[in-house]
Order: C-alpha cells, then sequence, then structure tokens
DNA sequence: ATCCACAAAGAAAACGCTTTCTCTTGGAGC
DNA sequence: GCTCCAAGAGAAAGCGTTTTCTTTGTGGAT
C-alpha cells in the first residue's frame, strides 16, 4: 500500500459553476439564478448562460445544492415488501405525482423487519427527506416517532401517531369489504371464511373486523376456524388454505386480505382439485394487475394506488409549502371488482349460472 | 403573500458537527475522525464524542459528507419496469448486495421510454452516482454515452458500450432455452412457437437467437407464424397468444421470452378452454416468484437475480475502489426449472404420462 | 538535559452551490 | 442638471462535512 490517498480530487476539469460563470463571463451568482430561473436575470445573459451550460455539458451537483438551500427536495417513501406486486405499483404512482411536484423520491422497503426499518429511517434523516409516507400499513409507528420529532411532515396509512404534522390516508376498508360480502351473500353464500394479513399490521386489523363486521350485517354467523392469519404473501395464502381445509366443515367461499394470499389460496384449490369458483369463491384485495389473469381472474377489491399517491403527496406537499402543521386526514375508499372467482356455492341453482 | 422568505434557516437547535463538538469538548475534526473511525483517536476522546452523538440525537448530513469528501456513496439503479415483478426481486438483491458493501442505491424506472431514460441519466450525473448497473437488458445505449464519457463505472447486461469502465453481464441464454427446447423435444414436440420481447431490447434478441438455434439443434424446423413478438407484458403475452391461435395450425407448445408473458399466455389457453398442460405446453423466462403458483406452476428458464445484483455491484465496486477501467465480463447462467406447465403434446402417448 | 521524531488534536481550507448583502447603473422627478 | 431610487449584477458569507496543514505535547535517543 502506497501512501498515496486513494482519493484524487479534480481527476478532469472541475466542470462546475464556476466554470460556467467564467465562460458566460458573469458571476456565479448569475449562472445560479439562471439556472433557478429567477426571474430577475437579463435575458441576453440568462441566453449566454444557457449556452455556456450546454456547450460544456454542465449538471449542477444536487448535493452542493441541497448543501446551499437547505432543501433537499426528497420525499420518503417507506414501503413493508417491494416484493409484493402492490407495492411497485405505488411506487410508480408515487413517484410519478412527487415529480409532478418537483420532489424525487426515496424508496425504502422493510421487508417487515424492524432492523430494516431503523436503517431505513436512518437513511431518511440523514439524506435529510422533507417529508416522508409511510405506506407500511401500520408497522410498529413508535419507530417513527425519530421523523416525528424532527418536525419532518408524515402521511400514515390508517393510523399514525397523534401529532401535529402527521396526517393520515384513511382507507375506507368497509366500504370494499361490505360490497364483497354482500357479493357473496347475494350468490347464496353462508359459509364464507377469511384470510387475514399480519395481525400486527393495523390495516389487517381493519380489514378483519370490517369483514366481521359486514358478516354481521348480512346476518352471517362468523365461524372462528375459519379466520384464519397469513401474513401478505403468496406461501401465506397457500398454507392458511391448508388449515381451512382441515376443517371439518368446510367454507364455500374465502375472502383474503390481499391478493397475494388469494392467489396462494387459489392455487391451493388447484392442487388439491378443488374448482373455483365452483366449489370455492374467492375475494382478494388490492386489484393487482395480476388479479385480471389469474386463472380464474379474480374478484378483488380495489384500493386505487394513484389516490394513495395523490393523497400522499398532496399531504407531505401542503406541509412542506405551507407550512404549518395541518394534521389532517384524507379519504381512501375502495370496490369491490367482480370477476370469475366468485360464483353460486356448490350444489345452490348451480344450473342458473348465465354466461 | 407577506415579504417574510418562506425558508426559514435554522428552525431548531443546529445539531450539527459543531453541536457534537462542544458537548464533548473537542473539535469538530475530531468529531469527523470518530464518526469515520479513523484510528488515531484516542479511546477517551471518542468514547466521549459517542456520548454526545446519542445524547444529542446527532445524524450526520449525507449531503455535506458527500460534498467534503467527494464520495456519494451511491450506486445508480436503472430497471425498464419497475411493475414487473423480475425487477423488483432484482432490486431487492442489489440493494442488500450494495449495502454489505458499504453503498446505497438510487432507483430509476425507465417504462421503456426514453424521455423518462433522459430523467434518470440527468438524476444519477446531478447525484453523482459512483457507479451505474443498467438492467434494462438492451435498450438504447447511446443514452448513457453521457454517463461513459463522464467515466462514471458502468454495468451493462448482455452488450454495452465498448469502452474502458464499462463491464458486462453476460447472460447465457443458450443453456437455458436449450434446456427448455430439449425439455420439449424429449416429451415429442415438434411444432414450438415461441414469444420474444420487444426485439429492439438485445436481450430479446438474444433470446429469440438462442430459441431459434436450439429447434435447429433438436432438428426441429422453424415456423415463422408461431414466432411472434410480444413486448413482456401480461397484456403482449394475451395479445401474443391471440395471434398464434389463429394460425391454421396450432404450435403443441410455447414458449415465451420471460414469465408474463408466459402468465398472459395460460391466461388466453385458459380462456379459449385449452387445457395447459394437456393441450399446451408453455415454457416461461426469469422464473419469478409467482411462477410457483400460477396454474399450472409454470415451467420456467431461470436466471438468478441475486447472481445478477452480486455480479453487478461486484464490478462497481471493483471500478471504484481499485480504480483503473477493467472493463470486464462477468458470466450469468440460466437453466431450466421444470414444473408443471409441460407435457406430451396432445395425442401423443399422453397415457404413458407418470406423476 | 537537549533535541528530534512522531502521534494526536485542533485550525482552517476546501467542496459546489444558494442567498444575502453591496455595488453599480440608468432613468424618472424636480 | 442633480438627486434619489430601483433594477440587475457581482462579492462574499454561509451550508455541514472532510481533509490538509499546523500545532502541541510526549518519549526515546544522544
Amino acid at each position: 500500500m502506497s501512501k498515496t490517498p486513494n482519493r484524487s480530487r479534480k481527476q478532469r476539469a472541475p466542470l462546475d459553476i464556476r466554470s460556467v460563470a467564467a465562460r458566460a463571463n458573469v458571476s456565479i451568482a448569475t449562472v445560479s439564478r439562471t439556472i433557478n430561473r429567477v426571474p430577475t436575470v437579463n435575458a441576453k445573459l440568462a441566453k449566454r448562460v444557457w449556452t455556456a451550460i450546454h456547450e460544456l455539458g454542465y449538471v449542477p451537483n444536487t448535493q452542493a445544492r441541497a448543501l446551499g438551500s437547505g432543501r433537499s427536495g426528497m420525499l420518503g417513501l417507506v414501503v413493508s415488501e417491494i416484493t409484493n406486486p402492490f407495492f411497485p405499483e405505488l411506487i410508480q404512482g408515487f413517484e410519478d405525482v412527487a415529480i409532478e411536484n418537483g420532489f424525487e423520491i426515496l424508496i425504502s422497503s422493510t421487508n417487515y423487519d424492524p432492523k430494516r426499518m431503523e436503517v431505513c429511517i436512518r437513511r431518511l434523516l440523514e439524506r435529510k427527506a422533507e417529508g416522508v409516507a409511510i405506506m407500511t400499513f401500520g408497522i410498529e409507528q413508535p419507530l417513527f416517532e425519530q421523523l416525528a420529532e424532527r418536525n419532518i411532515p408524515l402521511v400514515f396509512v390508517d393510523a399514525g401517531p397523534d401529532r401535529p404534522g402527521v396526517s393520515l390516508l384513511k382507507v375506507d376498508y368497509g366500504h370494499g369489504i361490505r360490497q364483497g360480502v354482500q357479493h357473496l351473500a347475494a350468490l347464496g353464500h353462508r359459509k364464507i371464511g377469511f384470510i387475514s394479513g399480519p395481525m400486527r399490521l393495523h390495516s389487517a386489523r381493519s380489514r378483519s373486523a370490517a369483514f366481521l363486521h359486514a358478516l354481521k350485517e348480512c346476518g352471517i354467523a362468523a365461524r372462528p376456524e375459519w379466520h384464519v392469519e397469513g401474513d401478505h404473501t403468496l406461501e401465506g395464502g397457500i398454507k392458511a388454505m391448508e388449515k381451512i381445509l382441515e376443517c371439518a366443515s368446510r367454507p364455500s367461499a374465502v375472502m383474503c386480505s390481499n391478493d397475494m394470499t388469494a392467489i396462494g389460496v387459489l392455487h391451493k384449490a388447484f392442487r388439491v382439485g378443488l374448482r373455483v369458483p365452483a366449489d370455492l369463491s374467492v375475494i382478494g384485495y388490492d386489484d393487482i394487475q395480476m388479479a385480471k389473469v389469474t386463472i380464474p381472474p379474480l374478484t378483488s377489491i380495489q384500493m386505487s394506488r394513484v389516490d394513495l399517491a395523490k393523497a400522499a403527496v398532496r399531504a407531505l406537499k401542503e406541509h412542506i409549502v405551507e407550512g404549518g402543521n395541518p394534521q389532517r386526514e384524507y379519504k381512501i375508499d375502495t370496490h369491490l371488482v367482480v370477476r370469475e372467482s366468485t360464483a353460486y356455492p356448490p350444489g345452490a341453482m348451480s344450473d342458473l349460472k348465465s354466461s
């Protein structure tokens, strides 16, 4: 090992704002103002600056910009699991909306792992995110106290710490789920199972509760052995379905807390030779893209990723630019999308089935 | 609108390295050295510094760090489409490996859109990414010249500009695809269709060529009308399958350039009442998680996301830390994973089918 | 005991911008 | 023709680090 420092400053021409200034024969202040479209710069000078910028191929340094201005221009987005298709769809929407509003995004996937989550939060802090959307659907909020304490605008889904500057995206699980249960009830189902998400997730508890509530509304008795906990993954769906199949008396329909679970259920049903929807009706939740092409196409409850993304960015932006700590709530609604994984229960008037 | 500037510096205590220094009664240089684990700091002082850091809840500012050190510590990852499950899986792997190696990642999804791609590149430039992995599988390379010109270490899949500092991940499409074709041939298929990806993608062309080559090796004639171009999406798979179904004579097996396409094919087959694998065998490519649970589970050619991610980060890191411009190549291999979407062609010895 | 080399800590100079402050101009008003 | 003011451009002071350069102190060799 030589003593040479392994870092070589100025490996090439500096290509900074100074070189642009020199070439355009103006001060660096003018270059900065031009780039930031400050209206007071003379049009002629501005043109000269832009020319210089293009000729030199100059690109401003974001880090320096952030440092100088005190604004990072970044919004954090924390999701639970990037490999669950729901989230990439959400990320895409969030990114689009964020960019429209002049922000860039910083994605963090927690994988339901508290350790990873800590790393994520640290990263958001270190990078000075101006606002953070926590779309993990209810994972341990206390971890996010650090962000709240530092007065970073936050948006949670469903529930979050009750603090100024923390807004909420209230998802109306009730509506979609009621529609789902009513749909099943209308078809004649009285034996309806439910596979929840991990019960430590707020959203999973909400969905579960909404299901029970809807069941009662329809005058259908809940059967605890048909109400099993999943984990929002394919494998979780399969395992949960196995549990349900072990019951002496089986439900004629199963509602799932998300589509991945439902796809697992579809798979397990296929494995044991149960035909969907003839022998078993299945309803998913989220309405991911894949739901359109499962076999059979999945009846699912849609929660719009775009709405979620729009509301989140909007909430954050309001906090950031308007200042103040609104602590608002935004409603996100959900509704049933009927496809082909639901039908009359076995035996009941199956000959009436049309189309 | 008041004349008050909408930016308020120092809204709280500064909580910078200076306050830590003051509290620990050392200079800021010592704090910096402590944080960066420079071995020359006295253990006693270091402890004092750490205490101060924790008591204050100090978090260093990444932007300032990057500016001061000239190292951003960020690796760019450009993917084509975040909503295609292959990519989130890849991202996850890449992130894990990158973090292990002390880097953070900056994700950009291009959506096959040149305009977006330009934005992505600009962002990477502005944020001073120290290296970029371009995992778009062959989209227009010229766009990345900007990065290459600035001497940023680059990794491409399959093919990239022939320049110092640009490494390649050579995927051995041939092997997996040959296995796939041989598998079909062994089952007795002689009529094999192929749905490619968008032909402007290098990887799509390679897979297509590899398929044709393997066909020839097996002494099977290629039928142009069974060789149709898809776009690596679900809908693309459905449409491509429709085209194939229009053919007067239909293939008994279809190989797809990726799993999403294959899932589309499965769906279309279901729609028209073709049973897979009894009436039609289907092979996918990528072996995404979902392949395990399609109905039937999809025989697919696996290309390891983890291998890809590891090789990419390794290549980048070698460029960055070792300096020099290696221009290396890394082999990524692929192999067939047999599941249940492939079987004897219809009519041929179907009674021999075991298990 | 004196000097020197060396280790460890502090002072200060970057890093590449933004933004405040200051200065120069040119024109309106008298 | 002179003053005053506003507009536009430049100078310079940060922003929060890292890293070089200095300084200070310590132990060993002479």
